[in-house]
Parts: structure tokens; sequence; C-alpha cells
DNA sequence: CTGAAAGCGCTTACAG
DNA sequence: CTGAAAGCGCTTACAG
């Protein structure tokens, strides 16, 4: 790809040396009047403002050429630029969305650009995308990831690369050592879902997870809080809290709740595996999904299968992101809500004042999550 | 806000004068060798390549001096940098999003990061935004926007400020003159769903819109569409297609699907106006909404008051993106699908195309559009 | 109080 | 085939 283009004519842009013609001064007269920090007479300043102001110079069409002098004297310029990496599926799932907005809000009042950039993005031939080149330039003044991306080693790659250095970075969702975090207290989230369902009488409870890790069923941190919830009521979460992994054709929108009612008109249904499984265990009266969108699945199935819910079975959602409304658009889904749009506010908010030096060391945010009780939860039968 | 900062020690970059140090060769022949394009001596080439690879010259790193020289011979260079401006309240629209996500693959691929900018955001005072200062200074290579966005201005804000100029910009949606476009057909959409409606008998149709301009309805030139689909019926629109605007509490998340479940329980509902509405005029058996968000609560909302659907009212949607799912999950909406990861791929396409000179002129793409009859929609009792 | 100078890192005519 | 020169537009020491 040819990278440099011959413009069709532009009007030249004003320079300072256009502006110090007309005044009858020097460039560095000018210079020194633009930025304002000097000891020149007031009404030279006063006159080259006006010049400059009726001429229409543009500063910050410049600001590749003061980026550049700067760097003589070893400073550097804020860019007003700042990416926002996130893997290439994120921009499908609600949660992430109203993070987003938060993000943009912030960082768009304050003059900054956002870029998104894609971690997981591949080429056809599956080779992974490199950064775009914005990204590798030092045009980036600060970066907001998912912790998990940033576990993923961007992180390693952002600090190694001359353009990037040690300049701030905030993580998302999940802490990361080495950098800022805005995160929710979804482990206190898990908890609160947990005593909930506790009190009500619940005894068995399905944990449905993303996938396990060595450290256990991911997020290993929600897990945690799952178990030492059912530990203060007296429960040993080894025989109390039982485990189900996720299953990626749940929401993959090309799967997902596209076939059951095919499959009512067709042939004999195979067993969904968690039908089979709470079939095995009976005593399993209530299900904890890690998002709302499992838990929608799982409600489906359930029902599909000829579970009331919540009689039979009682479900949890995560998040408050994807509604499970009744034919009057109630939403039924009990779930755990998450500030999102607050988080993303607080990432920006972090950022901001690590680039512009109002905060120097590394800050954490956490903000509280809220039990949501709607309808799907109820007293286990008897 | 001081713009300028004195970092913390950097471990100085490679440059050219670094490397032609190493060489014993002019800065000059360095230059000439990394460009590739010259009558070097091919030893030379090779050697100067192989040191600056071993230095670990990054010459994105000095894009910023690049363009400053260049410009001394009226040149550009391609600074692999799009913004994507948008209202913002579309981080929230699903139909949005999707095609965020073609545009971003097909600019990610291609190494261009994208920039998102509100164009309707305001400051705490209610002042408007200005956009941000990358946006401002000759950093972007294209521009892509919804149509509706490009009219309120933007494209004339944008072709003014020098450091955009006479870039290419893309309109998406909507189409818009004097830029190229990436739209959906949504008018065959709505002369399709029309006809569906039509051929199963219904004859009264209601037209739900966003608000009313000069024009027309809006958007007025679907609205001509179910006028045209009506008179290919023989029934003028004028008696047969009905006009129900939009109200803004239906899809806002703080009002909409919130209350019909408590005021069951409460006092005297104040009867709804699509309610009211449809009530002194019986001859109406289908309603066509501009969107799903707007189908499903008129679905919600006639189902609270006692319709059944489809028995007593059909219902179409549009976009194809908020299911209305019965409780095995099989979406019921019937519904206008738009490809819109392909429109967002496309946007992308022609703005590639456009930056790097592969095309010269705007150009516009259509994408067809296409009916998804699910069981919202029936005959009209009799 | 103001200006001439050196230089950020690069590019491309233009000499040799 | 290679190098010295001029310059993109700016900045800040440093003289005056």
């Amino acid at each position: 790809m040819n990278d440099i283009t011959t413009p069709t004519a532009h009007m030249a842009p004003v320079t300072l040396r256009d502006i110090a013609e007309r005044c009858q001064v020097s460039k560095s007269t000018v210079a020194q009047a633009l930025r304002g920090q000097s000891r020149l007479a007031p009404a030279t300043v006063a006159r080259v403002l006006a010049v400059a102001n009726e001429m229409g110079y543009d500063p910050s069409f410049h600001e590749g050429a003061r980026r550049l002098a700067l760097r003589k004297h070893g400073r550097e310029m804020i860019n007003h630029l700042v990416a926002l990496f996130f893997p290439q599926e994120y921009l499908r799932i609600p949660f992430f969305l109203e993070t987003f907005r938060g993000i943009a809000d912030v960082l768009g009042a304050a003059g900054f650009g956002v870029c998104v950039g894609h971690v997981t993005g591949t080429h056809a031939d599956g080779s992974l995308l490199p950064f775009p080149q914005v990204m590798r330039r030092g045009d980036l003044d600060g970066v907001i990831a998912p912790g998990s991306t940033l576990a993923q080693g961007l992180l390693d790659e952002l600090r190694a690369s001359a353009g990037f250095g040690n300049r701030p970075v905030v993580s998302l969702f999940d802490a990361t050592a080495a950098c800022s975090n805005a995160v929710a207290d979804t482990p206190g989230g898990v908890r609160e879902a947990m005593r909930h369902l506790l009190q009500l009488g619940h005894r068995h409870v399905l944990w449905v997870y993303y996938h396990i890790t060595e450290q256990g069923p991911a997020p290993v941190d929600r897990y945690l809080a799952a178990c030492r919830a059912m530990e203060e009521f007296g429960l040993a979460p080894a025989r109390h809290l039982h485990l189900f992994p996720f299953i990626a054709e749940w929401v993959n929108p090309h799967t997902a709740h596209h076939d059951l009612a095919e499959l009512e008109a067709g042939e004999a249904e195979p067993a969904h595996p968690l039908v089979e499984y709470l079939e095995t265990h009976p005593e399993i009266t209530a299900i904890l999904a890690i998002n709302d969108a499992f838990a929608l699945h799982a409600w489906y199935t359930l029902h599909h299968a000829g579970y009331a819910i919540p009689e039979d079975i009682s479900i949890v959602g995560f998040d408050d992101t994807d509604p499970m409304r009744d034919a009057h658009g109630t939403n039924l889904l009990t779930t755990v809500r998450c500030p999102l749009e607050t988080l993303g506010r607080e990432a920006g908010r972090l950022l901001l004042a690590r680039i512009t030096g109002e905060a120097v060391g590394e800050e954490n945010v956490l903000l509280p999550t809220e039990l949501v009780v709607r309808r799907s939860t109820a007293k286990p039968a008897e």
C-alpha cells in the first residue's frame, strides 16, 4: 500500500512566519505571544494575538511540528488520544457497551479522542492483527483495557514499545497489578445473591461458570465468594455448590434460542446437558449464572423441558443487562446489577488524572454492586 | 490544563543519524535505503537495513517528523486514523453496534485506528462539545458517520476545517449528497413488509414513525415505500395507512417496560395512547413499526390491554435486533433484517478505497434487506 | 523587551 | 552511487 499521496491543492495553512511578517516581529516573538508565558510587552502580545486570530491561525493543525520541537528539550505533549482495547466480540456484549459509553463521555468532555482497538482480531489467514499504526508511534496518551485483555500480554507489549513506555494504563472489570484499576465488586454481588438464595431456603445451588482454570472455575474470585457465602450458612461448598461449565453455543447467536421450537415439531430431541444434570441431581433447586445471557438460556431450556421458574428452580443472573420479560414487558430475572456506565466514567477519570499529572501513582476504584430481586427466585418447592 | 509534561527518563529512540553514524554513511543515504525507492548500491541498502533492524529503528515512532518534512514538497501521508461520529445514544442501540463491528473489523485489518466521536455530546452546562483535538488537526484520513449526523452540519464543519479539507467521508444508513454512501434498502424492506400484510388480508395498517418533518413522517423514504405498496394493492394510503408517532418514553430505559406490572396491582391505569387510538379505529388490524423496540413496546402494551398477537393485531418490527421471545426462547417477531455488519464493512471498504487512492469519486453501496416472517403476523380476524 | 540561532528528525532536490 | 544543503513549523536557550 502506498502511504503517500499528493493531495489536491490545499489552501496553505497559516504559520508563525505568516503572522510574524504581518506583525513585523520575529517568529520567536510570535511563538512566545501564542504560548502566553513570556515577558513580552503586553501591547505586542495583544497585537500578535489579534493578527493570529484574524488570519485564522490554527495551532492544533501544527501540533506535529510543536511536538518535534519540544523533544529537543526533553518535553512531551499531551496528544489527546487514548486507546480502548478489547476483544473483538465485546462489541456484541451489552455490559461492555454501557461501560464504553461512560468512558467515551468522560474522555470526550475532556477533548480526548478514544480509539478502539481489537486485541484478538485476526487476519483472514488466522494471523493476529498488529496494533493499528496510531497505537505504535507514541500517539497514545494512555490506554484502557479489560483486565483479561491486559493479562494476555497487552500490557507487556505496550510497556516494551518506545512509543508508549510507561504511560498510564487503566484496567477495567478485573484488577491487574502494575496499573490502575476500575472494577465493580462482583464478588460482593455473588455473595449477596447466594445469601438471598440461602435465606429463601435453597441448600444445593448450581454454579454456572465460564471455564476451568488452574485456580478453579473462572472467574475465580466470584466462585470463592459463592463458597464463602455458603460457609457462612454452615454449608460445605464441596457438597452444596455444584459446578456446571457454560457451553459456548448457548450465546452464539447462530445456535442459541433458534432450534427449540423447530425441534418441537420434529424428531426426538437430544437431552440438553443442563437438563440431564438436574435430573441426576434433584437436590439442586437454584441456579446462579455468571451472566444474564446464560441465565436466560438456562431458563428457556428448563422451561422447554417442563420445569417451572421459579417454582421448580430459582434462577439468578448477573449484570442486569439482558431482561427476561413476560408478556407485559416486565423483567422477571433476579440478577446483580453493576454500575457499568459509572465504571467507565471512573476508568476515564483515573486515566485523565494520570495523563494530566494530577495523579502520580496507580489508583484503584471499587464500585459496589447491587442484588435486584425479581420473580425468578422463590422458596424451593417442598 | 497544562498540556506539556516533562516525562520520566526515556531511553532515547533510534534516529536516522544513529544509523548513519554506525554505517559510516550520510543521513540521506539512510533515508533513501529505508524508503526503498532509490538508486543506491544494493550492498549499501542491505547494510543500512541490517543495522537499522539491529538497532531497533522504529519508523512509526518518527512519523511526525516525516509528515513535517513531506509537507515541504506538498505531499501528505496517510495517518491510519479515521473517525466514526455518531450521536451519543447510539452506543445503546444494537443495530449501530453490529455496524460498528463491521467498520472496526475492516479498518483494523488495514492497520487503521478508529476514533469514536460523539457529535451530540454536551458539557455539564449544556454547551456542545467541540471535536476532540485529534479530529481538528489533520490527523484524520477520513470519516464515517450516519447520514442524519452528517446532515446536521458535521460535513460542512469538517470541510471547512483546514485539518480535514476534502478528505473522504462515508455516510451510513442514510444516503447524503456530496459524499459516498453505504446504506441498506430499507424502503425495499418496508415494501416487502407491507405486501406481506396486505397479502394476508390486512387493509388498515398503523404506521409507527419517529416524528413528523416538513416532507412527511420520518424516515420519509420508508413512509413513501409503505404508501406505494398500498397503492399497488389499489388502496389509498390517505385512508388505509394510519399514522401514529412514536413516543420517546417507550424506549427510554428508565420508563419503558417498568410500570405495567406495578400498575396491575394499583389504582386505575391511564389509557395508553396507542390503545386509545386502536379502540377508536377498530378497522386497523396490523402495526408496522419503524424499529423492533417500538414493535416490542406496542406488543407489551396491547397484550396488557387484552389484545392477542397476532390474532387481534399483527405486528411487524424493523431491523431484527430486538427479539420478542416466548418462554422457549423462540423469537416471534416478524421483522425486516438489515445486513448491518456487512453494511459496516462496506462503509469501511469505501473509505479505505478513497484514502489509498484506489477509488477517486464518490461511490454508493445499497444492500438488500430481507423480510423475516415469524409468528407476530397472521390473517386478520373475521 | 525582542531577535538570531540551533535544532527536533525527517525528506527531497541538487551537486558531485 | 552518495552527501551536503535547505527546509517542514515549531520551540527554547541565549544574546543583545
